[in-house]
DNA sequence: TCGCTTATTAGCAATGAAGCTAAACTTCAT
DNA sequence: ATGAAGTTTAGCTTCATTGCTAATAAGCGA
């Protein structure tokens, strides 16, 4: 049921979790510091932040006390890139991305 | 917190929905041609085609008795394109796509 | 008008997401 | 050990989504 795509669209639908994503683009950053930049809660951002991961969008690692996220760009751009090349292949391109040898899962269940 | 990129990536969370876009893709298709390709029932399909639409990637077209379908693909490009193109602008081009131009009429949410 | 086709809307049940507070867990310092 | 800092997990509430069936609207032809 939970395809990739899914997960990585379902993921991106969150404009907090897009903004993390966002922040991440320069660099890692503990999930303290992630939390500070916003309203809601450490554990509400640190739900998030199980989103992303569960998606493939972020990889994290521990450094004594913290836990350091990064973005895994590539993966973003894959998944991404990978749908919107065969619905719209005019009007995008995909850069150093190989392609996943086969097609899609055909998963049409609704 | 419905802003475009919301809607547009949570329009794109569902299979079904990818699956229509998809399928849209070689030109417009009548609600009922679209919905014969799934096995949920008419109404179901007509839900996810109004998410499409109040999502701004699909657009309609009343022909007599049915309403046709089309692929709004430039939108699509632009919104999703244009939010990669900051996370990861190493990993994805964008082609004939205007610099953020769009000043939406923020859609209503039911 | 009546009936058929096409498609959407209404109403309901089940499921999942998102937010909070409180508790638990890990790591390091005292 | 004890404690403090940093994060996550648990439990709960609230609201949105997804699917169905039944009902409604709109268009066309006899």
């Amino acid at each position: 049921m939970t395809d990739t795509a899914s997960d990585v669209f379902a993921a991106l639908a969150h404009p907090t979790r897009r903004q993390i994503l966002q922040d991440l683009k320069d660099g890692e950053l503990a999930a303290g510091e992630i939390a500070a930049r916003f309203q809601a809660t450490g554990p509400t951002i640190s739900r998030h932040l199980g989103v992303l991961r569960q998606a493939g969008l972020v990889t994290e690692r521990r450094d004594a006390n913290r836990i350091l996220y990064s973005l895994a760009g590539e993966r973003l751009a894959l998944s991404v890139g990978d749908f919107l090349s065969t619905v719209c292949p005019e009007q995008i391109v995909l850069r150093q991305v190989r392609k996943r040898s086969t097609g899609q899962p055909a998963e049409t269940q609704a």
